[in-house]
DNA sequence: CTGAAAGCGCTTACAG
DNA sequence: CTGAAAGCGCTTACAG
């Protein structure tokens, strides 16, 4: 079972407050008490009650990340995944312990969950509804937003940049020569997908070229199944449009559409280029492996731990708006 | 800025020891001392200090999920990352709190982690050192092990029955018609693959015929790579043995060692039937779909969190060998 | 260099 | 039905 720093200070026959001094090397005491002391805790397999030091201390050492998540998967999203286990990985490093809670029904019961734990800090992934945000902020606790689509003021965010991702999809799509390029969007309501359909669309219009109406379609939500259905409902269209590429606005939706071609028995990139966006790990494992804009998703995690560990310390933070830089990767399906 | 016991009671006109009790719940009350206590929470936002609530009861309403990963990924593992999603679910549901850790440098380091965060109760989910397992069996702290390889007495394992499962593939590719099988069985010291290659061969011995050795290859590890590699080594035996179908025990193999297939332009699943095992998400997106015997995380996370919240609550736990029945799944690669 | 005391924010008997 | 007191396991001034 677990000792208290009672017993050692007994054992070692000292007081509490000189184990707990040399636990925490804070101030002077005498070598001989220190090996004294520290014997009994070796002997004791003695640890610190964390939630006793937290209660004094007021730092809890935790941090809480909360992901907005309308159903499954959480934690094995295989985007938000990587997310949180960069931040899991930098947690480490910096002696937080870290609280994986998801918001699935956009109550505050969630948030609240988080601010009874008193963590010292909490990561907000994803679209997180305005009222637990308020409700958070209200609560005075430093927070970071990472791929937020909302837009409170003084608050640390860091996101893609997404625009950039879009207009990179489209420079190197046209850069091979494809001038009829299919599109498949995904919920203009989230700000990335938003961004990355105007980046790609930007392009196009300043390289002479815009984007025809008829030439985009707009899959109900961001996934495989989406993607692939979008395809087969725009399928007579994409074929007698003499379209010779694709790009979807993530990943998951350049899948499904891809498998619907390849089962029409399209020769991917040779009849069709396809290029996604996100840089998921299936995309690499596919066949054909998908050409992607990767999104970095280790510095997102990595950098919310860092900053919000400098906000917790009260440091001072310099720049509110993070944007990383997102990486064209080149496969097989273009 | 939160608010304490000690306000409410001053601005409600009564004593921490009644404010305590109405948000309890226990203990005889006056409704007009309790509405007024009420109106001032509300008012205030107050919210119960969990730290110190710990520290009195004792009980931390947090558990622990130590995951054994040599790299990357954690919680977005396709597998494992499965686990924890149901185990997030579950815990949510129980109203607790879970901390998500690593064990990658094989030290106590993130079993000390937890142990002074004082969790009530440990998951620990693959193969963890024996040293880390030894570790916090003294502790004294209630675990349980998921997929977990190693023996230890008087101690709740949740398992899949790996061995069933093989049988499930052999049985399932034999009916198909099936005699010459290929098979990719990932590292043996591994109790899922040890236990499948093994389920699989005693079906075909059982059948009258047995596998040859020659039909038999060990990726080094269980990943994608490793599956592709080892198909491509095997390439020219594969091709001069008259295999129509292929094992792997598990998913990321038979998926490397389908690509690599492909690319070949063998036929799947008219020339060669593929079946993986762990029903991971990527398996039913691929093209074509992996045919797999499926795992039921969602079970083993939530058996795992309902068993140690028995533990938690020293309630009996009769069963302490938790073994779930996998699902054959068919898609397009059989 | 070391110890006694107060306090972190709660809950839990114990009186009344 | 309600309040005063003790205590959960630490840390932090304050004396000495």
């Amino acid at each position: 079972m677990s000792h208290t720093i009672r017993e050692i200070a007994q054992l070692a026959g000292v007081s509490k407050s000189t184990v707990s001094r040399v636990i925490s090397g804070k101030g002077y005491i005498h070598p001989e008490t220190r090996d004294a002391v520290l014997k009994v805790i070796e002997k004791l397999q003695y640890k610190p009650n964390a939630v006793a030091r937290a209660m004094v201390s007021q730092r809890t050492h935790n941090i809480g990340v909360l992901i907005y998540r309308r159903e499954y998967p959480i934690a094995s999203h295989p985007f938000y995944g990587k997310i949180v286990d960069a931040i899991l990985a930098t947690a480490a490093r910096m002696n937080y312990s870290v609280f994986v809670t998801t918001d699935h029904e956009m109550s505050l019961r969630s948030a609240d969950f988080m601010l009874e734990k008193r963590v010292d800090g909490l990561i907000l992934i994803s679209r997180l509804q305005q009222n637990v945000i308020d409700y958070i902020h209200n609560f005075g606790i430093p927070y970071v937003m990472v791929n937020g689509s909302t837009d409170v003021d003084n608050v640390v965010h860091v996101v893609n940049r997404d625009q950039d991702g879009g207009m990179m999809a489209a420079e190197y799509l046209t850069g091979l020569g494809h001038r009829r390029i299919f599109v498949l969007a995904g919920p203009q309501t989230h700000r990335s997908h938003y961004l990355r359909l105007h980046g790609f669309r930007d392009y196009l219009n300043g390289n002479g070229s815009p984007l025809d109406p008829s030439s985009l379609a707009y899959p109900q939500a961001s996934t495989f199944e989406q993607g692939y259905e979008m395809m087969r409902q725009h399928w007579p269209d994409f074929k007698s449009g003499g379209y010779t590429a694709l790009f979807a606005t993530n990943d998951m939706i350049a899948l499904g559409a891809m498998k619907f071609l390849i089962e029409q028995s399209v020769r991917i990139p040779d009849q069709v280029a396809v290029i996604g966006f996100d840089g998921i790990d299936v995309a690499s494992i596919y066949t054909p492996s998908l050409t992607t804009i990767k999104v970095d998703t280790e510095a997102m995690g990595r950098t919310a731990c860092t900053l919000l560990d400098k906000l917790i310390d009260q440091q001072p933070v310099n720049e509110l708006d993070i944007e990383l830089v997102p990486e064209l990767i080149i496969r097989q399906s273009t």
